[in-house]
DNA sequence: TAGAATTGTGGGTAGCTGTGGGTAATATTC
DNA sequence: GAATATTACCCACAGCTACCCACAATTCTA
């Protein structure tokens, strides 16, 4: 077995410059594959973050994406808005990544930043509006975290 | 007959060293089996300690959180809380491994620790807090004893 | 029982990481 | 086409981490 490529855990305090750029923690870099060649592509969470996917990983998504029928309205409204906020960036020599504007601007994102690995992508917090989601989490439904947690933690 | 691998028993005294490295008993190294590359997860335990698992162990658990969409609000929130205290550490040529920060201040870790075997998994304790939880786990409910009677014989 | 090997603990250091800022090339505006 | 803004790329550097070595204590072995 070795350990697998493409999957982020655990949760990193990093600053978003005056430039845009944020650094994508050293942990994360290492675990791309060479296919994605230094690449990731960020784009909307559907909470109040950026999600950031490696792009292999998100080139899936696209194709889950194409086989959704174009009648449905739904469908063709969560496509539009997963994808036009969707931009290819790479990371520069220090392992840092240019955040568009509208993106920082619907995250909400200040100096201070959270960054954190959801397996198979990562989020940008702004600390505050984290802390928020996490309080109304709360309020979800208990038993599905049940199940969940029943079906997966060993 | 040999004693199965990755499998932990026994309560050892250990010292968290001023870096935040902590020795991991010989006997728990020694039972790693080979595919797990030396290498650990480290995560919050549900009592307030450190859980600590082989990475084969925590790659099923990864692999059933890659197959949730992130479309359900549950979902996210629960692969967040799982994932975001989640990180994979290896061993140093000692034997020890480097507890995140995050993870030493929920545990409330000092020098002195305890570190006991949980069959699957690995506790790490600061002495004060197990004693502390030993002690309010006396006032847990003993029908429920009885019904663990029922599963498991000893 | 003496020597060898292993284990747990501490500490030093080279190289890497995260952060800020500069500059030249490119794009945009008037 | 000149002036200005934007972008891409580069460098600097403090702080930290991964890796290495040292050594005492313990366990193993012949």
């Amino acid at each position: 077995m070795t350990i697998s490529k493409n999957t982020f855990t655990g949760e990193y305090s990093y600053t978003l410059d005056a430039k845009g750029r944020i650094n994508i923690p050293s942990k994360f870099r290492q675990s791309l594959s060479k296919e994605n060649e230094n690449t990731f592509v960020t784009t909307r969470g559907m909470d109040k973050c950026i999600w950031i996917y490696p792009i292999c990983v998100w080139q899936k998504i696209e194709d889950e994406l194409k086989k959704l029928s174009a009648i449905s309205a739904v469908n063709r409204s969560f496509t539009r808005n997963t994808a036009r906020h969707t931009t290819i960036t790479p990371f520069d020599k220090q392992g840092r990544i240019l955040l568009p504007p509208a993106l920082i601007k619907y995250a909400e994102l200040e100096k201070d930043s959270i960054i954190i690995g959801m397996v198979n992508k990562i989020e940008i917090w702004n600390p505050k509006k984290l802390n928020q989601t996490d309080k109304e989490n709360l309020k979800l439904d208990p038993d599905a975290f049940e199940d969940l947690a029943e079906k997966i933690i060993l």
